[in-house]
DNA sequence: ACCTTCTTTCAGAACTTCCTGAAACTACAC
DNA sequence: GTGTAGTTTCAGGAAGTTCTGAAAGAAGGT
């Protein structure tokens, strides 16, 4: 009953596994777990949900490493956790539209690392605010650059992953150049 | 000379110190380099161009790590190295134009990490697109997802960033919502 | 109560990335 | 050529991150 011969599945296989592998590679350069990105590959690319111990076999690491990543992203809300009726096993889908993962990824970085920033600059406003001096009005007046930076991003930030669709950024692209 | 009293100065730089630490900090997360983020956070903040030696001394690094990370900033286009006329030292200033300075970031990581990204897919779909069955027909129709909004992210990127001008974003943004 | 299945935790190992300090190198001056 | 000021390189060590595997913890079934 689970094998039916699928035609090319093996290359199919072997090209889902070169996504997985290279993506992983790619999630390094922007900050990501290397295995957190690989199994974010592998579940969107993968037409039904998986358990924890399909995952290790198929990527080849440990419980405690699949387990660990698999919490990190649903906590992110690219994957959600599934369970089947009748079923203990506890099974993993991840968010397959783009735009969405998209919105996510910005949403959470927004606020786990704009955030952060704000409140840095915000404190260095603060204590130097009342200096007198030509350097000191210099500082200022560039943490005061980078606070309206980074207000403007989290602004844009809102407005696009608040309007759910996909069709704005072609838009808005014609206003541009 | 070069100690005329100046108001406030050492609380300017504890402040200043702060900036740098933070700000190195915050680096990390978007998988930049501590090191080199204190660097362009000096940088950013100071009125006049240094020498590794003056940078060294401030940030208290060793010699191999400043001028790793120095010409990893003048790689990226973010700090610019001058020399003064009858003097053999090498002096750094930082882009400050907080505008500017996020057109080359956004440049170069899409010099960097888009285009590779859209290499590793574009071959994956190259060795699937043969392929019949309706699973290989999800995996390729996902990966053709991936592909059109990197392509997109790409001409966004391109567009804003070769309108030097901030103006743009606050314009567009208005028809966003 | 006891067994089975699945999940969670965590100490230490493996790996990767970053930093240091010293030596080599370059270029100019005398 | 020798000296001096500055820059570059790099082997080895330190620090930081991720992974493993085993053990402990739920939660349901009989």
């Amino acid at each position: 009953m689970k094998n039916e011969p699928p035609p090319d599945r093996t290359e199919l296989h072997a090209a889902r596994d070169e996504f997985v592998t290279q993506w992983g590679a790619i999630g390094s350069a922007w900050g990501i777990n290397r295995t957190m990105a690989q199994i974010h590959a592998l579940l969107i690319t993968v037409p039904n949900p998986m358990t924890t111990d399909e995952i290790m076999a198929d990527l080849k690491i440990s419980r405690g490493n699949a387990h660990g990543n698999l919490r990190e992203l649903v906590s992110w809300g690219l994957v959600r956790s599934v369970v089947r009726k009748g079923e203990r096993k506890e099974y993993f889908e991840a968010e397959k539209d783009v735009w969405k993962m998209f919105c996510i990824v910005m949403r959470e970085r927004s606020r786990r690392e704009l955030q952060p920033a704000k409140e840095v600059l915000a404190h260095c406003a603060e204590r130097t605010k009342g200096l007198r001096g030509t350097e000191a009005a210099a500082f200022n007046q560039q943490i005061k650059a980078l606070r309206d930076f980074l207000d403007l991003s989290d602004n844009v930030i809102a407005k696009i992953s608040r309007s759910e669709q996909s069709k704005i950024i072609p838009f808005a692209l014609k206003f541009l150049k």
